[in-house]
DNA sequence: CACTTTTACTGAACAACGTTCATTTGTCAA
DNA sequence: TTGACAAATGAACGTTGTTCAGTAAAAGTG
């Protein structure tokens, strides 16, 4: 029976093919630019093909969210080696950075554009792999509390900010054609000892 | 010749009405479902007599990120008459949460959607009485520095963190179905506090 | 080999989109 | 009443995502 395994390969090369092409019109002009037609004339097949492999857009797009997702841990999970915890915060703050510089048209794939985090509302927290990020975050911080390091915050409202606070350095490095900075590898060091310092000191203030 | 005024009056009223039917459907719908047939409709005119008040869509966009940015000028101005400098700044930044809280579209539409910071890339900073939103807050952190409050930054840099920390959770909260707090003051304020404690005991890191 | 069934694929079409333009309608001056 | 000018529009064009009847090729069957 080997032909109707071929066919298969053969289906999930295809399949393939037009998330790659599609990959690269996203990452070369991005989500907007995405249409039907263009995937279609780079594989050379005709448009109502693709519907023989995803149910519509948006399938492929959220297909391409999930990819890049996997690509954002892929940058945090070396500093899964580094034993300090507050050491492994900055690592892992400074690979989400390095993340949204190096690969923009992604991190607005996954975090800003139509799809942006729309792996979320559908699926179980349970059954998500890109939730680890969070976790390994959260997870982090709590060995910092445990440790004596931190307090006055639980650790996944910890994880929550310090997110916040980087989400917002590369969303404004990227929307905003103005920002000042060229390079923000800077910004968020500094954003993250900010907060960090902040957790540090928190008696300080109310 | 009170003719011709009569006639000015009413395109400027056209216009006006233009306007707003467009940032109702923006308030309500999201700006995707901006179109030129729902707003002709709304206003009861033909698509086609649209453009002879706007060039285009984009331009009634943009038209409604300006309105929509003055309607943050006046969620911070109040925050002026505070004289402690850092009292102030968590009065901005208190108003910044709440504008993203009570306008969320309308946040979405300057902030985070197509034309997101679009008035920046094209005008002159002196020219943009917008920016007077972020040289507020840089003002009040300078004279933090100068009352010797905060130090080991600018001004400047100071305000681009705070921004930044509080775009990131005002975004994460409209981007994010998932995101765990109902009501972002809290974590608004916390941010806020963090950054500031941060910033006035910078010498415990680096 | 011939015939049938299944599969892969596509051209043409649909509705909705932004936009344009020739044409019509309405209003004022002479 | 007529001519000029402004205001408004219906119909069209080229996009977009998506569907579906129909074709061509391949696989299964006698």
């Amino acid at each position: 029976m080997g032909i109707a395994e071929r066919r298969e390969r053969q289906k999930a090369e295809l399949r393939e093919r037009i998330l790659a092409a599609a990959k690269h019109i996203v990452v070369t002009e991005g989500l907007p630019e995405l249409t039907m037609r263009k995937i279609a004339d780079a594989i050379e097949y005709s448009p109502a093909t693709i519907y023989l492999h995803f149910q519509n857009r948006d399938e492929i797009a959220l297909q391409l969210v999930r990819d890049g997702f996997a690509a954002l841990i892929g940058y945090m999970a070396p500093a899964a080696a580094i034993p300090d915890p507050l050491a492994r915060v900055r690592a892992i703050a400074k690979a989400y950075i390095a993340f949204g510089v190096r690969e923009p048209e992604t991190y607005r794939l996954i975090f800003l554009d139509t799809y942006a985090w729309a792996l979320w509302e559908s699926t179980d927290e349970a059954k998500e792999p890109e939730n680890g990020a969070f976790s390994f975050l959260a997870g982090t911080f709590q060995e910092a509390i445990d440790a004596g390091s931190i307090h006055g915050m639980t650790a996944d409202r910890a994880a929550e900010l310090l997110w916040a606070s980087l989400h917002g350095i590369v969303s404004l490095k990227l929307s905003c054609a103005k920002y000042p900075f060229d390079d923000i590898a800077l910004p968020g060091e500094q954003m993250c000892d900010l907060v960090l310092a902040g957790l540090m000191h928190r008696h300080a203030i109310a």
